[in-house]
DNA sequence: GATGAATGAGCCTTCATTCAT
DNA sequence: GATGAATGAAGGCTCATTCAT
C-alpha cells in the first residue's frame, strides 16, 4: 500500500529524470534545428546532452517521443503566453502587444529553440500527413487562441478585418523572421530596441489605422 | 571544349536527357515536399517520375544533386522573373508589384515547387551549416536582386525605410504565408482576386504612404 | 492493363526470387536450429545463404517471417503426407505405417530442418504466449489431422484407445528421438532398416496387440 | 584451503547468498521457461526475484551462468534421485518404476523448471556447438546413469534389448510429453493416477513382455 | 552489502548507390 | 542506354553488465 506522498527515493528519481529530460530536449532542440527531425541522430543528441543511449531511452520511448516532448515542452510555456493575452481585460491591441513582448523575450531566451521551431514549423504547417497532427497539437492549439485575440480585436475595430487565422499565421511569418533575423546577427541590438521595431511591423500589418512607422533609425542592418 | 556543332546523336541525347531531368524534379518536387529531404527516398522519386534508378544517377550523381537542381531550376526562373523586374524602367514600385504578381503566377502553376520550398525553405534558410549554403545560391542571388528593387523603391520614397534584405525576408515570409493558405484552400480563389489580395497585404507592409485597405471582402475565410 | 499471363520479365522476377527464398530458408533453419530464433543473427543467415541483408529484406519482411516461412513451407509439404494418409483407403493401421515411412523419408532428406524443428518446437509447443500461436499454426493442423488417423485407428480396434491427440504427440516425440539419434550418428544405419526400425517402435508404442519386437539385431548403438 | 570452521559472519553470507541464488533460479526458471535463453532478460529475472541487478551478479557472473545454475541446480537433485534408482537392490524393471513415480514428484513439484526443460533441452539436446556442452554436463551425467539402469534390466530379460542409451531418450520424450500434457490440462489428474498412466506408457515401451494396458479409463482427455 | 541507474556494444532494418544484364 | 536487383553502411533501439551511491 503506497501513500500518495512520494518516498524520497521516488522524488530523487523523479528529479534525477527532469534533469535529464531538460539536457536532452536542450541538445535535440540544437540537434533537430541544424539537422532536422529524420537526418538528427540520436547518437548526437545522446553525445550533446552528455548521456548515453540507454538514459535517453529511459525518459524517452523513441526518437519521435522526443520531438514530441521538445515541442510541447515550450509549446505549453508558450500557450501559457497566449492563454494570458487572451484572458487579459482591456483592449485586445494592447494584449497583443504585450504577447509580442512576451514572444520576443521567450524566443531570445531559447534560440535554439527558436531555430528548431522555424526549420521544424515548416514540416508540419503544410503536410497534414505522417505524424505531423500530433507534434503539431498543441501548436495548432496556439494558433487557434492567437486567433482569438486577434478576433477580439477586429471586432473592437482596431485589426485589419481579415480570416483571424489567416491574421495569425501573417503575424507568426513576420515575427518569426524579425527573430531570425535579430537571432542572425549576434542579438546585437538591445532587446528593449527589438521590441520596439516587432511592435511597429506587427502594426503596420494588423493595426486598421494606418500607423506612422520610422522603422529605419533601428533596424539593424544585414551587413553590418 | 567542346565543338559548336553537335551531332544529331548528341542532341537526341541531350534532348532524352532534358526530359528525364524533367521528370525526375517534378517527382523530387512532390516526394521532397511530403517527406523532407532525408525522409524522401530515391526509390520513391523513380517510381513516381517512372524512371529507374540508375536513370535517375545517369543524370545526377547522388540525392543531394537532385535536391539543388530541383532548387536551381525552378529558382534560376525566378531569379529570372526577379531580373526582369530589376531592369524595368519606371518606379521601384510598379516594378514590384508586377513580381508579386509575377510570383503568384509562377508558384500556383508549380504547386508541388511551392509546397517543397516552404518546408525546404526554412531548412537553409537558418542552417548556415551542412551543404546548406550550396543549395541556397540561387535563392541569395533572387534575394539580393530582390532587395535591389526595394532599395530603388526606398530611395525614391515610395518604400519603407529599412534594411532591404530584411525587407526582402518580410516580403518573402508573407507572401508565402498567403500562398500556403491559398493552395491548402485548393486555390478556390480566383487567381486575379489573390493577386489583387497579396497586393493589399505586400503594400501594408511595405509602402512608405499608408495604404487604405479593404481586405476583408476578398479574404477566403479558412472555414468556408 | 495487365494480361493475367505473366511478362517473361515478371517471371523471371519470381524465380530469381524463388532461388533466394530457397537457399535464405535453408541457411535460416540451420543458423535456427544451432542458435534458436533470438540468438539467430540476420548476418549470419545471410552470410551462410550468400546474399547481402537487402537481398533478404526483398524477399521477407522481417526476421519473424523468415522463421515462418521456414516453419511453414516445410509444413505444408509434411502436412501434405498427412492429408494423404488421412483419405488412404483401407485400414488406418496401414496408412499409419506408411506416413512414418513418408516422414522418415522426409526428414533425412532435410536434416537441419529437422534440427531446428526439434529445438524449436518445443517453443511453441509449450508456449501459448508470444507469437507462437502464428508460427504453429500449420503445426496444429498437422497434430489435428495425425489425431484423425490415430482416431480412425482406435476405432477400427487397431491402436491403444487414449486421447488421440496424446497418442499423436506420443508418436511425435518417439519419432523425433529415433530420428534425431540417427542423424547424430550420421545416418549410416540404411535408411531401410532404421524405417523398420522406427516402425517397431510406433507398433510398441501404438498397436493394441502386442507386437513381438526383436528391436535389438538393427538398432543402430550410441558408441558405435 | 579454507579453515573448516566458518566465522559466525561468514556463515551468515552463505546463507544470505543461498537465500538468493534460490529466489533468483526460481525466477529464471519461469523466465526462461517462457521466453527462451537468449531473449529472458536479466532485469525480468530480476524484477520477480525481487532483487536487484547487482544481486544477481553478486551471486552469478553471467546470464550464461544463470542458465547453468537452474540446469544445474535441479540436474543435481534429479541425479540423486536416479542413484539412488542405480544402487538400489532387487530387479532393475522395479528400480526404473520407483524412478518413475519419483520424476513424476519432483516435476509435479517443480513445474516452471519443467517447462523450462521442455524448451532448453531441445537446445542442447541436439546443439553439441555453443556452451550446449557445458550447459548439458549433468544431464549427460543422468542420461547415463539412467542407461545404467536399463542396460541392467536388459541384462536381466526385463527390458526391450536396445542400445540403452536410445532407450533412455525415448523414455525422457515419452516421460515429458505425458507431464506436459498433464501440467497443460492444470494437473487436474490426481497425481497417483497420473502416475499409474505414466507406467504403463513406460511398460509399454520398454518392457520386453508385453504388457496389457488399459491406458483410456484414466488418460485426461485434451477436450475436457 | 544492496541498489538500480548508466553504459555502449550489437542487432534488425532501411535506403543511397552501384553494376550485371 | 536503361533497368532494377544487390549491396552494405548507418541508425534506432535493447539489454547484459558495471559501478557510484
Amino acid at each position: 500500500m503506497k501513500r500518495p506522498t512520494k518516498t524520497p527515493r521516488e522524488r530523487l528519481r523523479q528529479a534525477r529524470v527532469a534533469v535529464y529530460r531538460q539536457h536532452i530536449l536542450e541538445a535535440a532542440e540544437a540537434v533537430f534545428a541544424e539537422k532536422g527531425f529524420t537526418a538528427a541522430s540520436m547518437q548526437e543528441i545522446g553525445r550533446r546532452a552528455g548521456v548515453s543511449m540507454g538514459t535517453i531511452y529511459s525518459v524517452f520511448r523513441s526518437k519521435e517521443e522526443v520531438l514530441q516532448a521538445a515541442l510541447e515542452a515550450r509549446g505549453a510555456e508558450i500557450l501559457e503566453l497566449v492563454r494570458r493575452a487572451v484572458s487579459r481585460p482591456g483592449p485586445a491591441a494592447v494584449a497583443f502587444l504585450d504577447l509580442v513582448r512576451d514572444y520576443v523575450q521567450y524566443f531570445s531566451a531559447h534560440p535554439h529553440f527558436l531555430r528548431m521551431h522555424l526549420r521544424l514549423g515548416a514540416a508540419w504547417m503544410h503536410s497534414p500527413e505522417n505524424g505531423a497532427g500530433k507534434r503539431a497539437a498543441v501548436w495548432a492549439e496556439i494558433q487557434r487562441s492567437q486567433a482569438e485575440v486577434l478576433a477580439r480585436g477586429i471586432q473592437e475595430g482596431s485589426f485589419v478585418d481579415a480570416d483571424p487565422l489567416l491574421l495569425a499565421r501573417l503575424f507568426s511569418a513576420v515575427h518569426q523572421t524579425l527573430l531570425a533575423n535579430w537571432v542572425e546577427q549576434g542579438m546585437k541590438l538591445p532587446a528593449e530596441q527589438f521590441v520596439g521595431e516587432v511592435e511597429r511591423w506587427v502594426k503596420r500589418l494588423l493595426w486598421r489605422e494606418p500607423v506612422a512607422l520610422a522603422t529605419r533609425e533601428v533596424t539593424s542592418r544585414q551587413e553590418d
